[in-house]
RNA sequence: GGAGAGAUGGCCGAGUGGUCGAAGGCGCACCCCUGCUAAGGGUGUAGGGACCAAAAGUUCCUCGAGGGUUCGAAUCCCUCUCUCUCCGCCA
């Protein structure tokens, strides 16, 4: 959610802001809706104040012994005015807040400009590209020589967009997933955490996938409703939802390894060979809760914690800062890493890393105790993925790969596949 | 799944229709007193919103959530959620 009192204040400089994702802010539609909002509040706060004397009244004179009857008719009167003005204010006041909650967050001025990922920019590069003596295969291929990829099977058990791993290549995929939760707590400071996968619509709203993305989500039809994660930054941003923090918590850093579902509503035809672009995947995510003066150098850090699970791995990837265009709803700043994969022959995205400010916190209620106002304001939350386990393994098999088909164990994995060396048929 | 008990401020805990956003205690902060790592005294101590340029001030809302009864609800009624105990079942 955009800071209210911003959106009041300057609705020209949030529109134009807005303008560069290509999201249109209707400044007139909002200046009416406010403008009754604002009336129907002070005629609300007034009656009830006025039913409130009057209420305390009626007290004072039963105390005396005196006939409150004669007081009771405007009594009544001033009940029905409150009810009706309180049923006029909570339809504007909704009508705003479900508004509200459709605007995306403000970008950072170093956000690049652009309409689509083809506008995204380079920021730097890892690695080079192996130079392979062999026609390099795919994963798919690797995968099912291996006998460790079946997609055949995984839609025979659910339809498409499923995978089952199998053998080797299954132990790779838990073996990727050890590595960056060790990584990660060993050498990056965060504490691991084990969470829910259902959800409530009030935590997703919190991190912004809902009201706005509700197609993209699996829900269960359960009472209470609950939906499955689409990411652990779900449940693990929520952790701080209606906290106050002291201020020497911060920052918190957190990091989760957990399936992700995604409907995917919207991309059919997109990746639809392969482990690229599943309705189920792991991730490993992490997330940050900092101070707001800390939450750019955060970005970076964060970025950094993720680059290094594939420089372990010794993937090549490049960084790319997202363009105003491609950048998440409630995103203000965005790295992508991408990997090579000779597969493909191109740099696939393996994680995302954001800066979302503000903006989920204050959805959230998550707030710290600030010592220079000693006052509750927002803390700003980071997430990214350290990183995707599935495109991991992708890029692991096809960098990986050998003419004879087997796939050489990278070295940092070895501790956690038993000491193998190579993957061949299980 | 069955039976029962609960949900109040940072914590504990009082409060069954009126001046209660809420006694008391603890904790915390500041001050006073005290010649000493004690004791005592005082003051303060929730969050959110509105009006206002802002401060001050005024005011509204919040006692798990949502409805209802009433001139007036922490208090009465209904629904839901969560927690705890016992039984059953289960990993």
């Amino acid at each position: 959610m955009l800071d209210p009192k911003l959106l009041r204040t300057e609705p020209e400089a949030v529109a134009r802001n807005l303008a560069r994702r290509g999201f249109a802010l209707d400044i007139a539609f909002f200046r009416t809706l406010e403008e009754r909002r604002k009336a129907c509040q002070i005629e609300a706060d007034r009656l009830r104040a006025a039913r409130n004397s009057h209420s305390k009244a009626v007290g004072a004179a039963r105390a005396r012994g005196e006939d409150i009857a004669p007081l009771m008719a405007h009594g009544e009167a001033l009940a029905a005015d409150v009810a009706r003005v309180d049923a006029e204010l909570a339809v504007v006041q909704d009508e705003l807040d479900q508004w509200q909650l459709g605007l995306p967050n403000l970008l950072d001025a170093g956000v690049p400009d652009g309409r689509d990922e083809s506008a995204n920019v380079e920021v730097r590069r890892s690695g080079e590209p192996r130079q392979f003596d062999f026609e390099p295969r795919d994963h798919v291929a690797i995968g099912a020589s291996l006998d460790g990829l079946d997609f055949d099977a995984a839609s025979r058990l659910s339809g498409a967009r499923f995978a089952v791993l199998r053998g080797h290549v299954a132990r790779l995929h838990r073996a990727l997933a050890q590595f960056m939760l060790d990584l990660h707590t060993r050498e990056h400071g965060y504490t691991e955490v084990y969470v829910p996968y259902l959800v409530s619509r009030a935590t997703l709203t919190g991190t912004g996938q809902l009201p706005k993305f509700e197609q993209d989500l699996f829900a269960v039809p359960h009472d209470p409703e609950l939906f499955l994660i689409p990411t652990a930054e779900v449940p693990v941003t929520n952790l701080v939802r209606d906290r106050i923090v002291a201020p020497e918590q911060l920052p918190l850093r957190y990091v989760a390894h957990t399936p992700c579902f995604r409907s995917e509503a919207g991309a059919h035809g997109k990746d639809t060979r392969g482990l690229i672009r599943q309705h189920q995947f792991d991730k490993v995510e992490l997330v940050q809760i900092v101070r707001p003066a800390d939450s750019g150098a955060a970005l970076e850090a964060l970025t950094g914690h993720a680059e290094a699970v594939l420089a372990a791995l010794q993937l090549p990837y490049r960084v790319v800062a997202l363009c105003a265009g491609d950048i998440g709803f409630g995103s203000a700043k965005t790295y992508d890493l991408e990997v090579w994969l000779p597969g493909q022959g191109r740099y696939r995205e393996i994680s995302s890393c954001s800066n979302c400010e503000a903006f989920q916190a204050r959805r959230m209620q998550a707030r710290w105790r600030n010592p220079a106002t000693g006052k509750p304001e927002p803390v700003h939350t980071l997430n990214g993925s350290g990183v995707a386990v599935g495109r991991a393994l992708v890029a692991v098999l096809e960098n990986y790969q050998r003419a004879d088909g087997s796939v050489t164990v990278p070295e940092v994995l070895r501790p956690y596949m038993g000491g193998i060396g190579q993957l061949g048929r299980s």
